[in-house]
DNA sequence: GCCATAATATACCGATCAGTCCAGAACCGT
DNA sequence: ACGGTTCTGGACTGATCGGTATATTATGGC
């Protein structure tokens, strides 16, 4: 019973994401993420609220569309193939044609003004929650002997994210996946057996 | 033959140093620069040229004065010795107290507007660089004997300097100098024997 | 004391930032 | 056909961005 929207959420949606991979939060101008997007300013407040809630819903939708793997990884059955699975699903994404190189939760904002400080508080978490779940997943693999009783869950869960993030930078960088691959390789190597 | 500088040119880039390390180039502000350094902006532009040659030299003010510890890692004996002093060497840099926690040449750039590309291809420069001096050496250790035949020590370089990297981001976030010394060590298990 | 020189402080520049006002246009229900 | 409602486009807001013109002030040499 009104005029209908000319576009489609979702779809801009995806174009402003990608203009937050390889921008970052405070690096996307609203005339960059317009004109990616295809629409005028007044009709992007409308939908998504303000450039914050557009990133934010553009992180869900990051997290939806390039992070499943991560879910998929914490199914598998052993820590170790957690571990692997992680780190090579990671150095793949990273380097996935069609996008821009790394991670967005990694790369996005690392350190910003003031005013962007909420955003980063928010990645900060999401960083964190990962971390978590992994610690999690690595306590209940020791708790049922299957690491060592030396081992501790929260360095290994730390040591998994610090290379994930690593190779976020060195993806941006320009390293190639093959590359990265060889990392996420070597990284098993200090896998507790 | 003129009226003095009021303020000392190496003391004020210090306090800039800190406002890029914080908030990195782009969100660091004219403002922000000139009340933390103590001058007014037609000193600064007077005495550095403009915001992107005074980053340059607050860059080369970090790398004198908390890098100097690569240097001294580049010369140890061997070369498990070079990978585990920059392991550790990061981790307490990116977690000393004083200065804002993580590399700056790894966080204050990682992605930006197209305005400051130059200045994030400058800092992948001398990332790489300090990769490729790391890989060198490690040849030099391979072509001793000191590292396995099937090693390749581009990869290892790659390895450490993701792994540093890494680190960088997980002191943003806040973890601490302990934790980061574990993941360095267990990084370390990852070295060919 | 006075001049040349250079650093200072204030006030300003055009450009761009995120965000909004408003007029017109497109739709649905009646 | 006509309201009521909502989206669209362009023009605009105040604030802030990096950078600068200008007038004043402090110095050393003469």
């Amino acid at each position: 019973m009104a005029r209908p929207r000319e576009f489609c959420i979702d779809q801009a949606l995806f174009k402003a994401l990608n203009v937050f991979w390889r921008h970052g939060f405070e690096g996307a101008s609203l005339t960059d993420l317009t004109e990616a997007m295809g629409i005028t300013r007044p009709s992007l407040y409308a939908a998504y609220g303000n450039k914050e809630e557009l990133f934010r819903k553009a992180l869900d939708l990051y997290d939806e569309t390039y992070m499943g793997f991560t879910q998929e990884a914490l199914k598998k059955p052993t820590a170790r193939a957690v571990a692997e699975s992680l780190l090579m699903g990671f150095a793949e994404a990273a380097t996935a044609v069609g996008h821009p190189p790394g991670c967005l939760g990694t790369n996005s904002v690392l350190v910003c003004s003031e005013a962007s400080e909420p955003i980063r508080e928010e990645l900060m978490r999401r960083r964190a929650s990962l971390e978590a779940t992994l610690r999690r997943r690595f306590e209940k693999a020791k708790a049922a002997g299957e690491l060592p009783p030396e081992s501790h869950p929260g360095d290994l869960a730390r040591f998994i994210m610090t290379t994930v993030h690593g190779m976020s930078i060195q993806a941006a960088g320009g390293v190639t996946r093959q590359s990265l691959l060889r990392v996420a390789d070597m990284a098993l190597k200090a896998w507790p057996d």
